[in-house]
DNA sequence: AAGTAAGTCGAGGTATGCCTCAACTTCTTC
DNA sequence: GAAGAAGTTGAGGCATACCTCGACTTACTT
């Protein structure tokens, strides 16, 4: 539907969506969009031609990002043992979001009013549901960890993946095996009101 | 030998510290500095003359806040229980953080610019410390548990409690607890290289 | 009560980043 | 290769926040 663009315009159009990429990965989803424009060797103006807003640009980079994640937790649906599938799926969401400061402020749900990127987000959970249903039913996941515990943590290792991404950029691994080794069944104890 | 300051001036920067405590809580430490004013009745100019840095203003206020860990971490020093000791201490370090944005930041390492502030966490960092090596001791805390995994809790918990602060204030205590059983010794599991 | 040192004020300069739009350039079509 | 549609440009307006400085006001001293 809709036109097709004029060649100059789909070559300016992939030029801003590789700087937009490199951008936001480096520097997360509030980088300036005039450094993007300059990365992308283009005018601001065009930039806000092709985007007329931050979300616009999000939206064309980061849903596809975040269906990786999806691929991830499909491999770990397939895992017989539904704690490795769990914790590899974890891991490797983290592992991703080491890489990309962009997609660490996408999952951690900074820029929500991007339109496709919560809808790609609401794809992750549903694998993050399905996964954390089966390791419990397995019962090695405890009882007591939830949907929304599994939000928390990618709060949590959201800061810790940027705040040691310098000084020490596996912290983040330590991090989550102590984390990890308190949300198994055996290791639980009520949770204290 | 600083000479005594007139008392409007007095005055004012009394009023200065109190609005910049209150800014500071709700906002975090880099919150506009001409608000402060604003809220002290005061004129930008007025904020400058008595504090010439942010981190001044900063300085003025955090190293007294960050003290009182210090008293929580001596009472948890005092506990019998080497473990509940330490897990007293986290809880109440986290939960003063709960109720002040701008220790929040303190503590996370933010404006580490601030020569006081910075003094003050080394100070609070000790305890720690001690209260860690007490617990491992006892036989309690996992025995790979570091004084940097616990500038990471730290790290991790900051953002929970911040994220949460309006949806679910209660949310950083059931991190806190997943995270603690993962910190028990008999929870403990190698750590993945 | 006057003189002066101390303190206050706030308009305005600087910097960053957002976003727009009228003038210009380039591509495509016939 | 001319005309028109499509796209590009960047200066400039807007907003926020930092920080300064010369004119003004106030408190203290004698």
């Amino acid at each position: 539907m809709p036109k097709p663009l004029r060649a100059d315009a789909a070559r300016n159009r992939d030029k801003l969506l590789d700087a937009a990429t490199r951008v936001f990965g480096e520097r997360g989803l509030d980088a300036p969009l005039e450094e993007i424009a300059r990365r992308a060797g283009v005018s601001i103006g065009t930039l806000y031609n092709h985007f007329p807003t931050r979300e616009a640009l999000i939206d064309a980079i980061f849903p596809a990002r975040v269906a990786v994640l999806e691929r991830i937790g499909a491999q770990a649906l397939a895992d017989d043992d539904a704690w490795r599938g769990f914790t590899r799926f974890v891991e490797g969401v983290f592992a991703l979001q080491a890489e990309d400061f962009g997609l660490n402020d996408a999952l951690s749900g900074r820029f929500s009013t991007a339109a496709g990127l919560a809808e790609a987000c609401r794809g992750g959970l549903e694998i993050a549901r399905r996964l954390i249903a089966r390791a419990k039913d397995s019962g090695q996941l405890r009882a007591d960890f939830e949907e929304r515990d599994f939000i928390t943590l990618i709060w949590a290792m959201s800061k810790v993946i940027r705040e040691s991404a310098d000084e020490a950029p596996l912290a983040w691994r330590r991090c989550l095996a102590f984390f990890l080794d308190g949300l198994r069944a055996e290791a639980a104890r009520p949770i204290p009101s």
